[in-house]
This record gives C-alpha cells, structure tokens and sequence, in this order.
DNA sequence: ATGAAAGCGCTAACAG
DNA sequence: CTGTTAGCGCTTTCAT
C-alpha cells in the first residue's frame, strides 16, 4: 500500500490535518512546513487516496458514459470527445457499452448510481421505464436517443424530425417517390423522428404513405442487412432505400451488393451519420452528419454546468444541435 | 443525498452493523431482521454507497483501461471486448484516451493511482520512462504495444516480427521485391518489431534492405498519408507499400487514390488489423489480423487472476496469442 | 500557523 | 443472532 497523509504526518512529527492543507494549499500554512511536506510526500511516493477524498467530499470527479455500441465510429468519436472534454476539466469517464441492450443500460446505471458519479451522459437504447421513476435526472444529460419520457430532462441532441424532412426532400427532389425506409424501434425517440419527418415530407410532396415499404427493426446491422434482404424479394424496387443511422445502412449495401445491385444505379441510399474516417468506403453514403464532437463537448459542459451551480435551482438544459446533409454519391438524380 | 445503512438501522431501530450483514448476506443472520431490511432498503430507495465500501475494502472492481485512440476500430473493438468481460465479473471500466500522446498517458497513469483502479489494462505509446521506475507492475497488464523497458511484466500481443516476417514472406511470394515501409517509431514495440521482421524477412529472401525506403513517422493516418506522398514523388515506385497499422494504410490509400494509382494494379499495399465491420471499404486490403475480441477478454482474464491470486507469488503473465493473415484485394500476383 | 477531533458510509472483528 | 467499536484516508471545523 502506499504511503498515506498520516505517514507522512508521522514521519514530520506533525498532525495530519496540517500536512493535508500544505498539500492543497489551503488555509494558513507556514512556508517553510509546507516545502518539508512536499519533500517527504515525494520521498514517500505519496498518492492521494482519491476513494477517501471522494468520501469526504461527496464527489468523485467521475462522470458515467453510457453508450450503445463503442464500435459504431459515431459513437467511438463521441466517446473520445467527450474524453477530451471532461480531462480539461479534472474528470474521467466511467465507461460503459450497453450493446443497444436495455437491460445492460439500466444494470449500468444502477451502477453507475452506486459508484457515486458526478453525473451521468447517456445515448440510451429504446424503450426504457428507468428513467421514468428516478428521484432526480438533475446529473444527467441524455445524448442523441433521447427518452420518451414525459418529464423534464437535460439533452444534447439534434432535430431529428426535420433532418429527416431535409434528407427525404433532398430524395424525392432528385426524382424519387418509391422510398423504403429502414427503421428501428419506435420506442427509440430518433427511429420515431426520423419515420415521422419521413411521413410529413413525403405527405408534403403528395406522396402516399405506405407503411408496407417500412423495414422495423433496430439500429443494428442485421436489420438494415433483413430489410434489403426483403426489399429484395419484392417484384417491384424502391429506388431509394433510407436507413436511419450508419450500421443499417453498411448492411443493406452489403445486401445489395451481394446481389449485385448497383448502388445507386439500381437503387440510391441515403441514411445518418455515415462517417468515414478511413476515406475509403465506397460508395460515400448521401446521408444527415450530426455534430458529433460538438455534442460530446456540449454534454460535456452541459453537464459540468450543473455540478459546478450546485444547489442553486437545477434548471435543465436542452440543446438541439444544427446538422449537415452531406451529398455524397448514393442517391442518383432519376 | 440517497439513504444510507445508518438511516435503515435507526428506522428499524437496530445496528448499522446488523444492515450491513442482512444486505451481504455474511455472518450470521435471521431470517424476519433479514426481510425487514431489504423491504426498509427497498422503501428508502437505498443505494450501497460503493466508494465507502471501497474506501473500507480497498477494492474499487474498477479496472482502469488506457487506449491510444478510440476511434480506431481495432481498439474500440477491444475496449467492448474488454468491458464485456469485465461486466461478467462485476468490475468496470475507468477509461482514458491517451490519443497517442505520452504525456496525457502519463498524465492518465497518475490519475489512475489515484482513483485506486484495482488494475490496468495499457496500450502504451510510444517511448516512456513512466513503467521504467514504477515500484510495482503486478497489476498492469500491458497489451499490443508494449513497453520497451527492461524489466517484468504481463503482457498480451501477438509475435509481431514474426507476422511481419509472415506477411512480407506472402508479399515476396507474390512477386514483388521493391517494397516500401510505412513505420511507426522504433520506440514503439509493435513499430520495431514490425520492421524487424520485414527485414529479416527479405534478408532471408536475399532482398537487400535499404533504409530509404523505410518511411518513419507514427501511427497516423497522416504518417500514411505523408509517407505515400514521398513515394509519388520518387521516380520509380515500390510495387508494395508495408504500412505497420490499419491507419497508416488508410493514409496511404488516400493519398494514392488522390493521384489516381489503382491498388492494386499499381502499387500493392498490406498492412496489419485492416479491420472492415461495415463491409464497405475498398479496396479489401491484405492485413495481419490480431484476435483483437480475445486479446481483450485474455487481458481481462489475466487482470482478474492477478488480482484474485492476492498475495501468493505475483507472477507476471506472458501472452502471445496467434493471428491470421487476411488476403484481401490489395496484393496483387506479378 | 498548527493540533485535535469529528465524520463521510461502510465493514469486520469482538463481545455478548 | 445482534450490538458495539474501530478504522479505511481524507478534509474541515474549532480551538489554541
């Protein structure tokens, strides 16, 4: 074990009140024990206790991360910004990766209560009674998917409605009007946004709403993989598909492709988020970016925001972020 | 503030120490005071205070994780894994993104003492003297890279000359014998070890080695990206580029593909962990696989024994797992 | 300027 | 089976 404030108290003959305010600074301390203290805290190795501190101070100067698949580049750059963010601040992240899994979310949080956070940044995953019945969400700022809940909350997130109106006139003005959509769960706030800004736009353009051309499922792989696996056996083809996040879209283009469907020759796609940091996925996905880092940072402050006003009304902080459409090479003007 | 024992006891009128054994279930305990507990905890919404039992236990089942970039697939492939395995046993993940830099990772090691994490799980970046003269390395377990230090330590990597070895054998059996090097820092265990192997390799094929062809830089994109562009400007090309990471790759293929070199028609590349989840990049390269998921949940396995095994004999845990060589499309037969 | 003492919430002897 | 006590390492009044 290493040396603790009371070692070193002992080996100055001094008290260990004394040799904590020499280390902090605090309070009243003559110079010349201060410099002593410093000199045997160095020759002692002496690491602060931070769990002891953390005790006495009700504060851990830990913020919980809840994120549904690290994997997922938008995430993972979240994460990272998010990092880069609360070190500037003396924090560190407690991490967890909830795999889109509810049950893994709420036993994260649990913990993540009991380990006495500071606060709590969520991306959560569907439909989730959690949230509902908690004391206070007064530490926690939720990201991207926000809860469906009908209480106050603070978040970080974009208009999800209106990106996909933009993305699904942007579609339709290049000539589209048989669209299948790739859909999460409804009980997931951006799969139901983004369906609904979807509906209004093609209402909008006179279009009929056909609810056989919407693919549900979740925000995974698989369903984006399903969906054009049965958009596939159809007689007839939509000639845009429209994922709702990145991974959906990587596995229709996987299922196209594996039928050589050419993208977007034969059918154009568009969806969210289709980072690309490698530079070399091809086709470049048409598809809404969100400000990824700028809403990790704008959590981030968001958060800290709160801890730091402490007591004073804890007012929550809701944040919609603006977002790019970027054109890409998968949606073909027809 | 949530409840505590002391509230539990003084509401059933009985000892804090009487709660705190209903709850664990430790010692002997009746089975009515033992109800009565858990319905009181349940009533006042208690929460186990898990930086007090830490304070008390000196265990916090908090492992802290130090990765180099998280948005590299490869590590954010890893820090799942790793978390994954940690929720199996009831720890978490402190986690730090050093982003390649030795002085936030330095910074991120002292943070970690602190907190008390019951262990760490590093990949370390590059030339540090931090590891060098740290009293104990018995709960650290070091993993991909590293450290070059002269001294006992558990690890988990692969044998990474002899991959190196292995897959410039596959390049020269290919036909090529002009082959160009995009390479980390020799500090950096993985750089060195990668171009040692290249060397030996097209030593053993009676490829003499020439040193300017060795393009040296770090782990990024840009190292690639820079290193490719040196190459364009020479007049006569490799028929191979050997880059040491999946980014480095990407960095080349970028700056190829600005100058309309075809891959591999042109200039072969392989390089190692060119990992694809989403299916959709072009070309396949040809890449050294490391098991990432089992180098993750090996690095867990090895920290958990370590810190189970208590006081009994800390041995260090050495751990060379295999690895594949992925053919891809970006080596072409000439 | 420094010492003494209390206490953060919990657990683990040791009594009874 | 349960109460009492001490203490994990630290900070912070309150004295001196």
């Amino acid at each position: 074990m290493s040396a603790t404030i009371k070692d070193i108290a002992e080996y100055l003959n001094i008290s260990p009140g004394t040799v904590s305010r020499a280390l902090n600074g605090k309070g009243r301390i003559g110079e010349s024990t201060r410099r002593k203290v410093y000199e045997v805290a160095e020759k002692l190795k002496y690491v602060p206790n931070e769990i002891a501190r953390s005790l006495k101070m009700k504060k851990t100067s830990t913020i919980g991360v809840i994120i549904p698949d690290a994997t997922n580049i938008f995430y993972s750059i979240m994460l990272k910004s998010i990092d880069k963010s609360l070190l500037k601040k003396g924090y560190n992240i407690l991490f967890c990766d909830s795999d889109e899994n509810i049950e893994r979310e709420t036993e994260y949080f649990e913990l993540l209560k009991g380990k006495n956070v500071d606060g709590m940044i969520i991306v959560t995953s569907g439909e989730n009674s959690i949230y509902k019945d908690e004391e206070t969400l007064s530490n926690i700022v939720f990201v991207d998917n926000i809860p469906a809940i009908d209480r106050d909350f603070s978040y970080v997130t974009i208009d999800n409605m209106k990106a996909a109106y933009d993305l699904t006139q942007l579609v339709i003005d290049n000539g589209h009007k048989d669209i299948a959509v790739v859909c999460a769960d409804l009980s997931e706030t951006t799969g139901y946004d983004r369906l609904e800004g979807f509906k209004k736009c093609i209402k909008d353009n006179g279009i009929e709403y056909n609810p056989d051309k919407i693919y549900k499922g979740s925000f995974r792989y698989q369903t984006g993989y399903e969906a054009a696996g049965k958009i596939l056996k159809g007689k007839k083809y939509p000639t845009t598909i429209f994922a709702q996040n990145n991974v959906q879209a990587y596995g229709v283009v996987k299922r196209l492709s594996e039928s050589s469907i050419n993208i977007p020759d034969d059918i154009s796609i568009v969806c969210f988020d289709a980072i690309d940091q490698t530079g070399m996925m091809s086709p470049k996905l048409t598809s809404v970016m969100q400000p990824v880092e700028e809403i990790g940072e704008r959590a981030v402050k968001c958060i800290l925001d709160n801890i730091d006003n402490d007591d004073t009304e804890l007012e929550v902080s809701r944040n919609i972020l603006g977002y790019k459409i970027n054109l890409g090479k998968s949606l073909k003007r027809i």
